[in-house]
DNA sequence: AACGAATACATTGTCGACAATTAAAATGTC
DNA sequence: GACATTTTAATTGTCGACAATGTATTCGTT
């Protein structure tokens, strides 16, 4: 549990040991256990079966089951249950176009909003990015924590409060759901890293139309490249 | 789904007396409260209060608070309580803008995939907003329960259900708790009446990139309006 | 043997009570 | 009289138990 993980310090701000509450808590493990795919999507969760493995009452727990509906990482039926959500292609597509549509915008107004620290520390994360790449020859890194940290930082430094909300607590925990199982192959990361670079360009520069443009053109990318592992593991596997 | 419903019928699904559970219906009746103004912004709400005033328990109250807090018309901090959700004028802009960047993307999806029946039914709300608009001299209406009737029935046209989730589930009861504050006023209803009619028109033809154009403009708008009344409430009261 | 009804079981929904934490009031000191 | 400290009160967090609902099993009939 204790490797290496620079890339979640940025994602989750839960490296403070400051969770006040038992049902925050639980609610952070449930969705660690989700996105890392230990609760398998679709299968079914128990109230009193996560009372035991976890140790407390019923109360806390729901609250907890609560806040990952609302962030629909599961999904409840009344008196019947609960299941880990389970994206069909057809909504892991929506989600692209969602992601398209807002984070296209958050480019624009991060090109207009970020200071120059941010930028720097934008920079940083390329620069990270770079040496792990060529530590793994560019293949399995990508497309995975190290590219939402990326996204990330250009959604926050869009001084957006709301569409940091929605992003970053809503639909980036879907994103890393699916990340592993539709992950970028080929070529794809390293057009991928140029057009970071690309995009960190054109913020530094204040260029907010051009921004946006290149985000748009990114994740529409990151979308077919997608649609194209999805048709490959088809023809595969059936 | 297969009726031309009113209003309400298509923001609240509640007409139907089947809700199932306790902590549903009180949720329900808590938004309702808090849309309608009952329970000011920034007001505190503390459990006890309410679980004497809707005579039920805390479990489910908290349940419902919870929901509350999901779509953002609450806000909570541990240990201390809830309050109603109070929107500065920053924020509230900033929803404009998530608006404009998902309804634009909305509109160039239902031009895309909207049934005839679905158009027909558009047409409709637009027939039901004239008369009434008609009655009332054309000021008060619009941009109230009818104009969200509009940009609800084009959000579902999109075929998209994540976006019908984010849009429909979370921003607009934040949009309906601040249209009073800053409706439409002057000339603008009866432009965005006319803006409404150009958007089905490009719909209608399947022109997705001119409906596009046509939302973002028309969100623009209704924003810059906002910002106009907000400058002059301020001119007025210091 | 297959289908339907009744029963038994498990899970969810709801409740009231107790513990932990925070905010407010009262007291004491400078 | 103002500030810091202690005491008090109220609110939130947590728990276990009971009731309501849904699911699975068993039993009886055709």
């Amino acid at each position: 549990m204790s490797t290496i993980k620079m890339s979640n310090a940025l994602i989750e701000p839960a490296s403070q040991p400051e969770v006040r509450t038992l049902a925050e808590r639980v609610f952070q493990q449930l969705q660690d256990a989700i996105v890392r795919g230990e609760l398998a999507p679709g299968s079914k969760i128990t109230e009193p079966g996560l009372s035991n493995t976890y140790g407390i009452s019923r109360g806390p727990l729901r609250e907890a089951m609560r806040r990952l509906e609302a962030h629909r990482l599961i999904e409840r039926v009344p008196h019947v249950g609960a299941r880990v959500i389970k994206l069909s292609m057809k909504e892991l597509l929506e989600l692209f176009d969602v992601r398209e549509a807002l984070e296209s915008m958050a480019a624009r107004l991060a090109a207009e909003n970020m200071s120059a620290a941010e930028i720097a520390s934008l920079r940083e994360v390329l620069a990270v990015h770079e040496r792990q790449a060529d530590l793994r020859s560019g293949e399995a890194y990508y497309q995975h924590e190290g590219d939402l940290d990326f996204h990330y930082q250009i959604v926050q430094g869009s001084h957006n409060h709301m569409l940091v909300g929605l992003l970053c607590d809503d639909l980036y925990y879907l994103v890393r759901l699916y990340r592993t199982q539709f992950s970028a192959s080929g070529t794809r990361p390293q057009r991928a890293f140029v057009e970071h670079h690309r995009i960190v360009d054109a913020i530094e520069a204040g260029d907010g139309e051009l921004a946006e443009l290149l985000m748009r053109r990114h994740v529409s990318a990151s979308r077919e490249n997608v649609v194209e592992r999805y048709a490959a593991s088809l023809q595969q596997n059936g």
